[in-house]
DNA sequence: TCGATTTTGAACCGTACGTTACAAAACAAG
DNA sequence: CTTGTTTTGTAACGTACGGTTCAAAATCGA
C-alpha cells in the first residue's frame, strides 16, 4: 500500500561494494556511491541509514560470500594441503588477474578497524570464523593421519590466514605473480 | 639575511608521521597536520608544498629508518633464523604492546598503493631494499650451511616479508600476542 | 638603524563533504 | 477516485576540506 522500490537493494549493495574495494571507505564519497549504484542521494539514506551503515551492510555481505566459498572449498574431500594450495592460488589469481581492488577484508582492517569499534568487530567475527573453519579441518587432518599430530592446529590456521593477509600486503607493493606463487607453496610447504 | 625558522623540520616530519599512522592519509586532515606538529598552515604549506609531499616526505623517512634498522640487525653475525626470530618478535612486540598505530608501510601499500602512482613507486624501492637484504643474508647462510642451498634465497625473502605484512594485518584483526608469537614461529621454522 | 628577506598567523578561497528537508510522484487498498 | 504511505529527485544544510593570500613580525647583513 504504498510506492515500490524501483531498485534491487541488493544490487545495490553490490555496487557499493565494489565503489568501496576501490578507492577504501574514507576516499568513497557519497556521489560516488550514487554514481555507482544509480540510486539517488535520499535513495540511499532512506535505505540505508548512512555511509557508515551501508559500508558495514557492504562488509558483512563481503565476508559471508567469501566465508560461504571457503566452506564450500573446505567440505570437499581432497587432502587438506592441496585444499590450502587452492585457497592460496586464488588468492594470486585475484590479485594478479583480477581487477586490482584488493579485499575488502584487508583493506578494512588496515584502514578502519584501529579506530571504528564497530567494523573491529565486525572484522573479529570474520576472523573468528575462518581460524574455526581452518582449525577444524587441520584438526581432521590431523586424526586422518595428514598432518602431524604434534603440531597445533589452531595455530596452523592463524599461520595461513596470516599467509593470505601477507600475499595481499605484498601485491599491493608491487610484487608479481611468480613471487606470490612461491609464498603459496612455501606455506602449504610448512603445514 | 632573513627570519629564521622557529621549529626544526625533522621534528615536524617526525610529528606528521604519528598523525598519519593514527589515521591514514585520507582521514588526517590539515588541521590535524598543525595540531601534530604545532605549526600554521602557511609555515607547512611553505615548507612541505602539499599535503601530499608532506606525506611522501614522511612515508620516506619511514622506510628509511625501518630499513636502516634491519640493515644494523643483519650485519650481526648471529645465525641468520635467529635473526628473522627476532625480526619477526619486533613486529609482535610493535603490534601488541606498541600504540596500537600499525606500520606505515603495509597502511599505505593498502589504502593508497592501488591508485597513487608516485607512493606506490616509493613502495616498490623499498621492498626491492628489502628484499635484497634478506635474499642476501640467505644466500650468505647457504654459502655457511646454516640453510637447504636448494632452496630459492629469493622466495624465502618474499616469504618472511609476506609473513611480518600478514601479522599485521592479523593484528588488525585483532589477533592477539601469543597467536601472532605463533605464526612467528612457524614462519622461521619455514625456512 | 635600516632595508632586504623570510617566516608566521589569520583570514579567506572555492569546493566538496555527509546529511537532511521537502514536495512531487508512484503505487496499493478502500 | 480517493486516501494513505512510501520512494524519489532536487535542493539545500552547515561544516570541513586542501590550499592561498597577505600584511605584520622577526631576523639578518650593512
Amino acid at each position: 500500500m504504498a510506492r515500490p522500490r524501483k531498485f534491487d537493494e541488493e544490487r545495490a549493495v553490490g555496487a557499493a561494494l565494489e565503489a568501496f574495494r576501490t578507492a577504501g571507505y574514507e576516499a568513497t564519497s557519497t556521489q560516488d556511491l550514487c554514481d555507482a549504484t544509480g540510486l539517488g542521494r535520499s535513495s540511499i539514506y532512506n535505505t540505508f541509514k548512512s555511509k557508515h551503515d551501508l559500508f558495514r551492510r557492504v562488509l558483512l555481505r563481503y565476508m559471508e560470500e567469501k566465508t560461504a566459498f571457503q566452506r564450500e572449498l573446505f567440505d570437499s574431500d581432497r587432502p587438506v594441503r592441496e585444499k590450502v594450495l587452492v585457497l592460496l592460488e586464488i588468492v594470486v589469481e585475484e590479485e594478479c588477474e583480477g581487477d586490482g581492488r584488493g579485499c575488502l577484508v584487508v583493506n578494512t582492517a588496515v584502514e578502519l578497524a584501529r579506530r571504528d569499534a564497530e567494523v573491529a568487530h565486525d572484522l573479529r567475527r570474520d576472523y573468528r570464523s575462518r581460524l574455526d573453519l581452518l582449525t577444524g579441518a587441520f584438526e581432521a587432518a590431523q586424526r586422518g593421519g595428514e598432518i602431524d599430530p604434534a603440531k597445533d592446529a589452531t595455530a596452523l590456521a592463524h599461520f595461513v590466514i596470516a599467509a593470505i593477509g601477507g600475499m595481499r600486503v605484498s601485491a599491493s607493493n608491487g610484487v608479481g605473480r611468480r613471487a606470490l606463487q612461491g609464498v603459496a607453496e612455501a606455506t602449504v610447504a610448512a603445514i
